[in-house]
DNA sequence: ACAAAAAATGAATGTTCGTCAAGTTTGAGA
DNA sequence: TCTCAAACTTGACGAACATTCATTTTTTGT
């Protein structure tokens, strides 16, 4: 029996696969995003798969394997989302500032987020109490004394910042009202060397909503 | 039987409990430490501490709750190291540089520390991952297209960043050279508003040790 | 058609968290 | 000093779970 009397040339078996697995992390997804991924039991996500128990652990390593794998797709397809919405945008800032806002607002207000993110609750809170309170005094102390100025920085870093804080801000407050959203917004924008009032100006401007697939 | 005859007047409760929960904060500590937060047991932190299984239970309502106090306090006791040390410095710049070199460098080289913050790794790969590359994009075009200029930003929100970011840059990677680690500060403090030159001076300067205890 | 290789299965294993009934300590009043 | 109720401690226990593995099923090459 040749590869092409079973099936198309790719095989059977890497279409079985390719099946399991998208099964897996699609139940996985959403099991996780219900409870938590504590909460969510490999069996359920066996079960809601379709596959038995054992099977799980022929595509991923442990728990934790198919959780980070979970993560990561979802954030690819935020990323590809706004990625949709903004390519008809005109002005590259507003491309930014949709960014930003969008993965704030995704990761506040989707609850199957929070879920997902929870555990990093739990260290964005003992930073922002225990290192906090000296750091701010300390930038302020610099700052008055003038050693402190304005210069532009790494894109790179930039980036990774204004994500992490965008997002440590989202899933470290219960009830985010929305001009709190705006405010940050407004003030991760004033960090990328935009002037106050245009950031304020992007910040407002209406935003389009989102694909859903 | 008053008080006063039953030892101070405080009371042997109040002591005991202090006590124990000390005792039951170090074991924590000190095993989870050692082996993550979720590899160490409720029971091997009990018989640390030298309390039975259960007691560990009417002075922390999960081991979530003991995770959270043993955070809490190895940052608090982190920002006292670092405040003790830069209370002598004269220039508050050096204060600030030193503060965040501390914090990376602490979350990087202690395994104490790595293992504690091991969770929030998996989030900020997968931030880096999938978000970083669109969003570093987009800022590029904003920049390119003279949307972007540099401007001071709010105290609170560079200090947030700065914590944030050093922490993911330091638990995101595995093995850190000191060339990295010396770039990573200079960056973080050009986002101050100083100028390059003198961020790299900063971060070149002598750095005295932290206090042990 | 057949046997060897690969994958799937789900029952069994070994741990763990958190609960609870029973026992112990505490301290105010008699 | 003795008594008693409230508060605390204890360790055995139950339920739940991640992972393993011997067995069965499917696939592949000849």
């Amino acid at each position: 029996m040749t590869a092409s009397d079973t099936g198309k040339t790719e095989g059977r078996v890497a279409r079985r696969r390719r099946r399991n697995h998208r099964a897996l992390i699609d139940a996985a997804r959403w099991i996780m995003s219900q409870k938590g991924i504590d909460a969510a039991t490999m069996l359920e996500i066996a079960e809601r798969a379709d596959v038995g128990a054992g099977t799980v652990y022929n595509y991923f390593k442990s728990k934790e394997d198919l959780a980070i794998a979970v993560l990561e797709e979802l954030m690819h397809e935020l990323a590809l989302k706004i990625e949709k919405v903004t390519d008809t945008f005109s002005d590259p800032a507003q491309v930014y500032a949709f960014g930003i806002r969008t993965v704030i607002d995704t990761a506040t207000g989707d609850l199957r987020w929070r879920q997902l993110l929870y555990r990093s609750e739990v260290i964005a809170n003992a930073m922002f109490h225990q290192m906090g309170p000296f750091a701010i005094r300390d930038l302020e102390r610099a700052t008055l004394a003038g050693r402190f100025k304005v210069d532009d920085a790494t894109l790179t870093w930039k980036m990774a910042t204004h994500a992490i804080v965008g997002v440590a801000l989202a899933v470290t407050n219960d009830e985010l009202p929305d001009s709190v959203v705006d405010e940050t917004v407004v003030r991760l924008l004033c960090m990328t060397g935009i002037g106050r009032e245009e950031a304020v100006d992007l910040a407002r401007r209406e935003r389009p909503a989102l694909p859903s697939a």
